[in-house]
DNA sequence: GTATAATTAAAACAGTCGATTGAATCAATC
DNA sequence: GATTGATTCAATCGACTGTTTTAATTATAC
């Protein structure tokens, strides 16, 4: 009867995952959602743990691969130069926030995306890091490449916070809409990109702390930025 | 015989909401690990859900406390002059993260205190809200002082990602430990005060995005999208 | 038509959940 | 010692969980 049991299934799942959280969503608020029957969860998936990764994992794909090529293409624009730190940041911030419109119900991958992060099982734990192990590898490299100066503790620092507001608007977007009384549009996506990424460049441009007791000394800190081989402004 | 059952149900639960999530620890699971009967909880807390309040409120209220209170020094400090913008940030991360080491089981809040912004069920959302009102208006307008170029919305938005970057660090920090090999260390508090502070002033101090080139007017909302049955409204 | 497989439906399984009960225990006061 | 109030105990409640089973239905091929 129904056009496709197995993708009604996959998408009223996502919406109350994303509404609701994982846990506290269960197979019979999602199947009495859909208008199915309970058994053809177990039937098309197996379990609800198979079921939450394939939910996550039919989006993360895709934003994951764009994140990929976009990286590729700004290291084919700066051949031998460094890379822009802002274009590095935006292949990693735009395809999943620009999700949010690819789709109609992009908005609700938003907020999906930050539930797993956050509450993913401890047992899942371990497939969902290694989804996103080439991402990160690639994007150190890319963020050292683009700001050489920063020791690598630094780098993995500041990809933790960059990561951090990414997830964080992703989860709490809404607050911000609310807190701000609508000034912030975190439905804006574009303007929302350029937040994320004016804040997050600015955040890798700073100055290292100063050690705390010993090792690194400052050394001349003689910047490299400024000159790269694009003529873009 | 316990030297005080109340307590010891509290200390219990904060360690394991924050090692495994709030949804995912059963009340047994709590009086099991305390050695402590199941009614004792209902007794001392009437609920779960008062219980979570209790675990999460007995934390954050001295921290809020010592947020409000640097922050006034940072205020008279300054006079009529303008905030240091390292300073207030200061002031919003230092009170939380230094916990971490004020007391035995300091990084357990951590983690707990990320898990309860993600995580806290729907219901209490206003109450969770409430605990933070008055933090965020106080730091709103101190922002304003530290950079008063910045327009609300940038503030805002700003917020917004140090928020995001302080509650991933409080959910996540193990796994940039783990990722980044130990280059990164997270239980050094103060070099994680640092690395917050610092990228974050950068992040604020960064120019505003320049304006879209269509701001878009607050026009139609979207609609909900997906098959409804036909309300005519 | 029947045979065969894929899919859906209804019911029950075994287990856990938060909450409640009423009796048992304890400490302090009279 | 008896009384009182606070606390703890074992047992149980009804509801809900993910999962499984068995039967009914549907679609497709012979």
């Amino acid at each position: 009867m129904a056009i496709d049991t197995k993708e009604i299934i996959l998408d009223t799942a996502e919406r109350l995952f994303a509404g609701h959280g994982i846990d506290a969503v269960s197979l019979r608020t999602i199947i009495s959602e859909a208008g199915v029957n309970l058994a053809a969860v177990h039937y098309h998936y197996g379990s609800k743990d198979q079921l939450v990764k394939e939910v996550f994992g039919r989006r993360i794909r895709p934003v994951n691969q764009q994140r990929l090529l976009l990286l590729d293409e700004c290291e084919a624009r700066a051949g031998d130069g460094p890379l822009p730190i802002e274009e590095v940041l935006h292949a990693l911030f735009a395809p999943a926030i620009r999700l949010s419109h690819d789709k109609e119900r992009g908005h609700v991958f938003m907020r999906l995306c930050g539930r797993f992060w956050a509450e993913v099982s401890s047992k899942m734990q371990a497939e969902f890091d290694e989804l996103f192990r080439e991402i990160l590898q690639r994007f150190l490299k890319a963020f050292h490449r683009a700001l050489p100066h920063l020791s690598p503790k630094e780098v993995f620092w500041r990809v933790h916070f960059a990561v951090g507001g990414m997830v964080h608007t992703m989860v709490d977007s809404d607050r911000l809409a609310r807190m701000s009384g609508g000034l912030c549009r975190p439905s804006d996506v574009e303007e929302t990109i350029k937040q994320m990424v004016s804040y997050a460049a600015a955040g890798f441009r700073a100055p290292a702390p100063p050690p705390m007791s010993s090792e690194k000394p400052p050394a001349a800190e003689q910047e490299m930025v400024g000159t790269n081989s694009g003529g873009q402004s």
